[in-house]
DNA sequence: CGTGATGGCTAACGCTATTAGCCAACAGGA
DNA sequence: TCCTGTTGGCTAATAGCGTTAGCCATCACG
């Protein structure tokens, strides 16, 4: 555990403690009781350290993905289709509840692609591409749920909404047959 | 058109123009020829400038989806089902494409609702409804085209990404059944 | 002709990221 | 034992941010 590694470490503390507005130099300065003018001897700077998170961010989302998945693959049951889209997209939603600040960090703003380690953007979203089968359904599958989960984090659905019924809306939509369990309507048209 | 109407004005050319990261109180005053502390003689401040500019980007955007479901719904042929969503989807995306900025800063963040014109936010979703039928499957179809928006607007698509492909496949996902012109395969499962 | 409102201005404060430069502690070799 | 380089703190300072206080010119109106 390198010192740099360190400010990383106390820097994730602040975000997911204080918020993006609380992610300042001095925050995570104090959080290693030193001054904010110190951490430059350890790293390049404030966008530096978000990059780390990022990265940090995007594989631990990635993690969690491929153990839903591996989790309903390697159980007795296997399912398929609309089950494995909806087991994709709880996943998906509970991890980025669990830590929404470093979630919103991680997407938002453009991605500082070339920094990052290759490959693991690709390796985060494999998911979305194993229960669609067709990358195209997989970049919409993957819209709709980061769409819903910055849409629940702002707070910016209606109070009363019933977001668990939208979520599994979604998932009857992607799973490419409308084919509900008594949830929604079979077609509003 | 009061001094305080001309500081939004203002803003929001500042924002086009420059970016969120470029609205700043003196770029504004700059644009009106005048110092930062002089705009403090017609606005609340920063905060209250944005809230002013959020109210207009969701102005303008449930303008430019009524009128497009208004456009297709008066016309000769009346569309129905998929057609309906992708009108609605391609007016989403055109309009927020043109406006950027403006559509960051209205999505971006925890919404001032209390602060908005009331019943603004509604009718600004109203179209939502108008194609899918149902509040549950209008939610999640929202989410969807402002997921798509914003991973399209911060370029986190992979390059060669067959982005219309994309938005059709939701398109086809959202209108309740699979149903493509030769665009995408029919399901993946 | 006075008086209040309007709408500019400068100076200042506290916050931000960042840089420059100083110095104590410590490790390794002569 | 000293000498020297590195590591990792520190203070002081700069530039830019939003914001407040207080001063002053202009102008409409009774």
């Amino acid at each position: 555990m390198t010192r740099a590694d360190e400010v990383v470490a106390a820097a994730r503390v602040v975000l997911e403690r204080d918020g993006a507005e609380g992610l300042t130099m001095q925050a995570v300065a104090a959080e290693l009781h030193i001054k904010a003018p110190s951490l430059y001897k350890h790293v390049d700077g404030k966008r530096a350290i978000e990059i780390e998170l990022v990265a940090l961010a995007l594989s631990e989302m990635g993690q969690a993905l491929h153990d839903a998945l591996a989790a309903t693959g390697a159980g007795g049951a296997g399912p398929r289709g609309r089950d494995r889209v909806a087991t994709l997209l709880a996943a998906y939603r509970r991890h980025a509840l669990a830590h929404p600040n470093l979630y919103r960090l991680a997407t938002a703003g453009p991605l500082p692609r070339h920094q990052l380690p290759p490959g693991l953007e690709d390796w985060a979203g494999e998911p979305f591409l194993t229960v669609t089968g067709d990358p195209h359904r997989a970049q919409a599958l993957w819209a709709y749920a980061h769409g819903m989960v910055v849409l629940e984090l702002d707070g910016r659905f209606p109070a009363g909404s019933e977001l668990d019924v939208t979520w599994s809306a979604g998932a009857s939509a992607f799973a490419g047959r409308v084919d509900l369990a008594g949830v929604a309507h079979p077609h509003g048209d």
